[in-house]
Parts: C-alpha cells; structure tokens; sequence
DNA sequence: CATATATTGTAAGTATACTGTCAATCCTGA
DNA sequence: TCAGGATTGACAGTATACTTACAATATATG
C-alpha cells in the first residue's frame, strides 16, 4: 500500500482535494467555488469573452463551463449579451455586483493560495511551484481541455 | 492573469485534469476510472474492510464511495457481503473477476504514473514526488476527508 | 435494563468534469 | 451563390466529490 500513497496520481488528486477544501473554506463567507472565481478573474481581464473561448483561457471543459456561467448569471455576477456580429455568440461580462464581489474575494483567496504550500519551507515552496509549473506546461497536451491563452484572445485584440 | 497562472491552487487543478486524463488514455481498454481502481486495490490489500474505513483508508468522501462501489458490484468486480458481529456493515471483497482485472490493468496503471512525471528530468521527479509528498501530509487535516490509514485498520488486525 | 449517543449505509441535493449529440449559424471554396 | 464543413451554445448522460439528513443498529452510561 506504500506504493500507493507515493504514487504521482494519488498525490495529485490528495493535493487537488485539499486545495478546493482550504479554498471553500477561506471563502465561506461568498457563495462562491473555486471554478467560479477562476470565471470571474477571466471575465474580468477579458470583458465581451464569448464561453469557449473562455474554456480555453482558463482550461476548463466547455460544456461544464455553460453551467457555471448559468450559475454565475442566477447570482447577479454574469450578464451575457448578444453579440452583434455573429449569432451564434453570447458575450461575457462583469456585473457591477460581480466586479464587487470580486474585488472583496480576492484577499481571502490569496490567503488561500498561501495557506495551501504553507506547511513547507520557503526554499521548498519555490521549488514546488517552479516545478508544477514546469510540469503543467509540458503536459498540457496530454489534458483533455489544452490551456490556449494565446490562441483563444487573438480575436479579443489584446496581446496578453 | 500570469498570477493566475502560477498559483497553486490553478497548478493543482491542472495537474489532477491531466493525470485524470492519462490515467483514462493508458487504461482505455479497461472500463475502470481512477477511483474505482483506487478502490479495488485497497480491497484488494484489505479484503472484508467495510466502506467506511476504506473511504479513510483511500481519503475517499464516504457518500461517493458508496456509488462508486455500487458500480463496481454491477461490474461484477467487487462483492458485498453482511457482516455477522454487525448488522449495519457490508464487507467487500473482490470477485475472482475483480482480482484478474486489478492484475491485468496494474501495468497500464503503472505506465500511467510514469507518464505524468516524464516531462521533467529524473532529478526533478524525485524532488516533486518528496515534495508533494511532504505536503500532502502535512495538509492532511486541512482536507475534508483526512487520510486515517492506521486508525482505520486496527479493527481488521493488521499492522500497516 | 433503558436511554442517550454514535456509527453505518443510504439517499437527496449541488457542483464540477468529461463524453457525446444537435440545431443554428457562420465561413470557405468551387 | 451555394453546398460542405466548422463553430457555437445547449443538452443528455456518466462519474466523481462534497453536504446534509435519516433509519437501522450498536454501544456506552446511568
């Protein structure tokens, strides 16, 4: 059983577990998950994002994405808006309630991000991070959902 | 959004997306998920645990692992029988189905594992796994479901 | 022995995550 | 221009992952 708790798939889906449980309980205060700040954030920097180009940026599957903003949008955070352009397309924004809300979360989610490699020294931290990094990036083709920042905001006019 | 990016909370996801989804690949031929296989191996060390201590045994939530047992049962994988000393208990074992299958995928699981880490340089595996190692257990207590292998395991009169 | 408390499995409810499929719409190329 | 292919959002279906609640059963305590 040894083999099991050192093995990479264990530890990541652990770690996973435990970073939504320091999130949701930092955040208690909001109605708010992980995946739905993650939306806010983006909305935010890219206002009049379409969904999936949503689901690219921030590399989540595109049909879960439509319930989140569904969610998102009966809380008053979300507003989506025809797009003139093509009809197909519902463009994203920030309501005014939603940019509040945001900026109130933001600090207890820091928190969180802190309290989650807390437990190790700070050399380790540094190494920890640089290393998921370094690991996310080369394996981003083997996920389901590839991260395309780059790709998905050339239509949106911004270069970063 | 580069902050986003390099915060653990978004590199822990990530990383869980992916090894969900090489897990998935490896061992298409297989019917088996990564919990479902999580949870045949731990009958299989534990034979006759009930489903409470194996959700401490594997850090799985109580109320899903009754499903996922559920779908191995239907599977023909796994087996429930009741307890003689206590009415309220189910004990699990492996069927001989159960047992041929575990040994069957555990290569293509072993595989699996190698993969998520070969991106980076040798030096660099052993350094994440000690690390995430290191800080999975440390943060047991943070998670909603801690890991209570010993406890867990008095009862069946085992030593670890 | 009787009652208060705890445990076990189960179920209902919510929220990711993914697989498909589909109709509406857009775009491309002959 | 117009037919074929691609894109978009929506939906259905499966599988985690968690919460709370509950009935049946066990156990501890008076």
């Amino acid at each position: 059983m040894d083999a099991v708790y050192t093995a990479p798939g264990y530890l990541f889906r652990r770690m996973q577990q435990i970073a939504v449980s320091i999130f949701v309980e930092e955040c208690k205060a909001f109605d708010l998950t992980p995946v739905q700040y993650a939306a806010l954030v983006a909305i935010h920097t890219h206002p009049g994002i379409d969904a999936t180009r949503l689901s690219a940026v921030i590399a989540f599957d595109r049909s879960t994405l439509g319930n989140v903003i569904e969610r998102l949008e009966s809380k008053n955070l979300v507003e989506r808006k025809p797009s003139r352009g093509d009809k197909r397309v519902k463009l994203l924004y920030l309501t005014k309630s939603g940019a509040a809300a945001l900026r109130e979360i933001m600090p207890l989610v820091d928190r969180a991000q802190a309290r989650m490699l807390q437990p190790l020294k700070p050399a380790g931290r540094k190494t920890l991070l640089a290393l998921m990094t370094q690991l996310v990036d080369l394996n981003n083709e083997a996920s389901r959902v590839p991260l395309r920042a780059e790709d998905a905001l050339e239509h949106l006019g911004k270069s970063g």
